[in-house]
DNA sequence: ATAATTGCAAACACTTTGCACCTGT
DNA sequence: ACAGGTGCAAAGTGTTTGCAATTAT
């Protein structure tokens, strides 16, 4: 199955790349092309953000609350193997600390060890605050 | 507002307390009370799942697709100060591990002073498999 | 008596789908 | 020409709500 290149795929490629480290939901995305004149259906965005996240061009979440779905630019995170290392996603800007270090071992290590419990990172999250927001 | 106790409020109660480790979305309530020939509202089962929860009778999970949110009997973790600790969730079978061991403040500790990241436990959850789970 | 709770149907928000039409190759 | 993409409207999910009827106190 070979990829046309579509003018709805650019522009929301283009969206996300305007918005590198923003988290947004298909509504949102919609929006904003709908704001810089791009008028896409919001079905056509559904799909083409299912497609990009198959592509892995997206990384796809769920919103704090659960109601709805949101995505981000996988390129933010280039290079990253991040199946795995740990998350720490901050509560106040939404930002996704990747927790690459060896610590990471240390923590596996330990909760097989003492707990029987084999960590795998695929949905794994440390909820919190990041360097910026901490300080208020 | 004083709270009345109803048929429905003590059947929903009934069914989590026979299945204080599984966590079950509303429906999957209403479907199992239907079973026992205890027949509610859907809507009857989402008002009595949100007040319990408020209640802290359960706790509210999303479920792992997204797709709806899941409740367990907060019993089953009784004596559990859970925003003090981080939560391991099997992937297999949905058990809930509370790290309640000093490693947790390890965990905190480098997490701050290596990644200027304050842990909050609220939201945070390290999938894997469980000891039961994990041997096969 | 009266306040809380229920059932029902309708409304909601988000997401998916069928299908005819359009576009990229 | 034809596979792939789009728009539109309709359908699907899970959840919530307004309201009249019912039930617990």
């Amino acid at each position: 199955m070979k990829e046309y290149s579509t003018r709805a795929k650019s522009d929301i490629l283009d969206f996300f790349k305007e918005n590198p480290h923003k988290q947004v939901s298909a509504s949102e995305v919609f929006k904003g092309l709908e704001a810089k004149g791009s008028h896409l259906n919001l079905a056509t965005v559904y799909r083409n953000l299912d497609r990009m996240t198959d592509e892995k061009v997206l990384i796809k979440y769920k919103s704090v609350d659960n109601s709805s779905s949101i995505y981000q630019f996988a390129e933010s995170m280039d290079g990253h193997d991040c199946y795995n290392h740990l998350h720490l996603k901050c509560r106040s800007c939404g930002r996704i600390v990747h927790l690459e270090c060896d610590f990471m071992k240390e923590i596996a290590g330990h909760l097989f060890e003492h707990h029987g419990f084999t960590v795998s990172c695929e949905g794994s999250v440390i909820m919190g605050l990041c360097k910026e927001c901490g300080n208020d």
